[in-house]
RNA sequence: GGCCCCGUAGCUCAGCGGAUAGAGCAACCGCCUCCUAAGCGGUAGGUCAUAGGUUCGACUCCUAUCGGGGCCGCCA
């Protein structure tokens, strides 16, 4: 272990590195747990630390369980992490997919570290495209009656429609037959909206991704709770009537100067100040999202998480500046992207076209691959990082396999752990390492606690699997040292204390394991089949 | 034109401002009478895109440039 403290205190203290980093050492040799403590090079102090911290970590381990690595680092501070948010006119895809679990494990993670977390899904029910939806679900309305749907242009064309159209005729009978869209737009539009959120849920469902709030776009109209936020920003003068520049770059052929009611999100970094009214007096969709952003602040969040798509990273800015305007600054708001899913099968691309009914879909991936795999593999990239995933080759048991490696490893010690009972010999909680190999293990689990830490603090989930995928190889490493020397082994049939010793360590790694994947929202396996 | 993300080993990618930059694939050489070899060990492979700057110290922070991807509209 070494420490840089001595170099960073060196400023403050206005001593030299090397002076406070002896200093430091004498006070630490004094520490039972600490071995060896020496400066090296500018000021560095390498720490080594005695045997028996390291055995105290491993019945730490056992005895927290999966509890073990959770912190009071969050402090119960509130965070709202708004994640999905699909539209609601159609089932999710796999883009949906991969910003789900990200959003699902970043609640969870933040919870193992403190926080309290509330998982919420914005349901855009307020604007045309729930129109489209309707009119696109009433035509499978009228081909329940045997009549030909016409799915023109720009409508939804998907097959999922047609039960809804089923059951709006089961609802409705004949009545909004040859109807115009003044009679039936409101009501097929919530009827549909309706059933594509039933949908959503059970992919979220089959997922195993599981929302406290769904928060409805529509409900935001008609209660004035657009004009209440609009007026706090007005009341901190951001609100103005006022004309944009035209676009730099190849102008629109239609543009022209228009007035337009205006928030001065300039004022907190974004590049143009963002319209919230058209000059036609209407909503620009921008205003809804204050709205609901202004809720998330007036229910008292202490900071907010939103997880986007990478083809909304234009809306950041503005987002951010909202909060902040919102908030006086003391709301933070961190925007998360994630980016595209590359799908393959067998190294070979495939294209999604909706057209050509090769669109991918949530529930395409989970049935095919299961939830746990699936899961797993969206968060062996960061967030930002184009993710491949190859079908074949998610499944394939072989250490190619990230989720395959990982549950081995765990599946071994259980396979150990159910040898050591059929042979009926005790366990224990105190582990007796001894080979370099054990220490090596022992410490990849110390460093557990930390690792929940700094990946909660970044927001950063994908830092778990990969953890979880280094302990695997530390154990694998270990297990394998078995073969040539029986010592190592875990089992020893004719000494049941040294089993009760030896047992305790790949124990505490099933302890681990079985947290961090927890917090990815990954069953352990058992065993492997 | 503007903004965002990325550029690290042949390939795919990790890397809370700290020492000699790490894994996995692919290549080469090894390890099963054994608690699961579905695994493990070893060798080789690098001007961290480039140029400046801040710092005792930069893959990490700042600026510019080059290269790859994405976004842009009173569309939602």
């Amino acid at each position: 272990m070494a420490t840089n403290a001595a170099m960073v205190l060196a400023k403050g203290a206005g001593k030299p590195p090397r002076a406070i980093a002896e200093d430091l050492a004498a006070r630490l040799r004094t520490d039972a747990r600490i071995a060896v403590a020496e400066v090296a090079g500018p000021g560095f102090l390498n720490l080594r630390l005695d045997g028996q911290v390291w055995h105290d970590v491993v019945t730490e381990a056992i005895d927290a369980g999966t509890a073990f690595g959770h912190s009071g680092m969050g402090a119960g501070v509130k965070v709202n992490v708004e994640f999905v948010s699909a539209n609601p006119t159609g089932p999710l895809h796999v883009g949906h997919t991969r910003g789900a679990v990200f959003g699902d494990a970043l609640a969870s993670l933040l919870e193992a570290a403190g926080y309290d977390v509330t998982r919420e899904y914005y349901i855009n029910d307020g604007g045309a495209q729930v129109d489209v939806l309707a009119r696109s679900a009433y035509e499978r309305y009228r081909e329940a009656h045997g009549l030909s749907p016409e799915i023109a242009e720009g409508l939804y064309p998907g097959d999922y429609l047609v039960p809804v159209g089923e059951a709006l005729k089961e609802k409705y009978g004949d009545t909004l037959l040859d109807k115009g869209e003044d009679v039936w737009l409101a009501d097929v539009r919530t009827f549909a909206t309706e059933a594509m959120m039933d949908l959503i849920r059970d992919d979220l469902a089959a997922l195993g991704v599981t929302m406290d709030v769904f928060f409805s776009e529509k409900s935001l109209y008609g209660t004035n709770r657009i004009e209440m936020a609009l007026k706090a920003l007005e009341d901190k003068g951001l609100i103005y009537n006022g004309v944009l520049e035209p676009p730099k770059g190849k102008l629109p052929e239609d543009w022209e100067p228009r007035e337009q009611t205006l928030f001065r999100s300039t004022e907190a970094g974004d590049d143009v100040d963002r319209p919230v009214r058209k000059s036609d007096g209407s909503w620009t969709y921008f205003a809804p999202d204050i709205a609901y952003h202004y809720d998330k602040v007036q229910r008292g969040f202490d900071a907010l998480i939103n997880v986007f798509g990478a083809d909304h990273g234009g809306y950041v800015k503005r987002i951010k500046a909202t909060v902040s305007a919102l908030s006086d600054g003391s709301v933070p708001l961190d925007v998360k992207l994630t980016q595209l899913v590359r799908l393959f099968k067998n190294g070979e691309p495939f294209k999604m076209s909706k057209r050509a009914g090769t669109f991918v879909t949530l529930r395409d991936v989970v049935d095919q691959v299961g939830p746990d795999v699936t899961r797993f593999m969206m968060l062996t990239r960061k967030n930002d990082a184009p993710l491949d995933f190859d079908f074949a080759r998610v499944t394939e048991q072989s250490k190619e396999n990230p989720v395959f490696y990982v549950q081995y490893a765990h599946a071994r010690v259980k396979s150990v752990m159910r040898k050591a009972e059929e042979a009926g010999l005790p366990v224990s909680d105190h582990p007796r390492l001894e080979d370099g190999a054990e220490y090596d293990v022992a410490r990849k689990i110390a460093e557990w606690p930390r690792l929940v830490e700094i990946a909660a603090r970044n927001n950063e989930p994908h830092r778990v699997a990969f953890y979880l995928y280094e302990l695997a190889s530390e154990f694998h490493t270990l297990w394998n040292k078995g073969h040539e020397n029986p010592a190592l082994r875990f089992i020893h049939e004719d000494d049941p204390e040294a089993t009760a010793a030896k047992i305790a360590l790949p124990r505490a790694v099933a302890v681990v394991i079985s947290a961090g994947l927890g917090i990815l929202g990954v069953k352990p396996a058992e065993e492997m089949r």
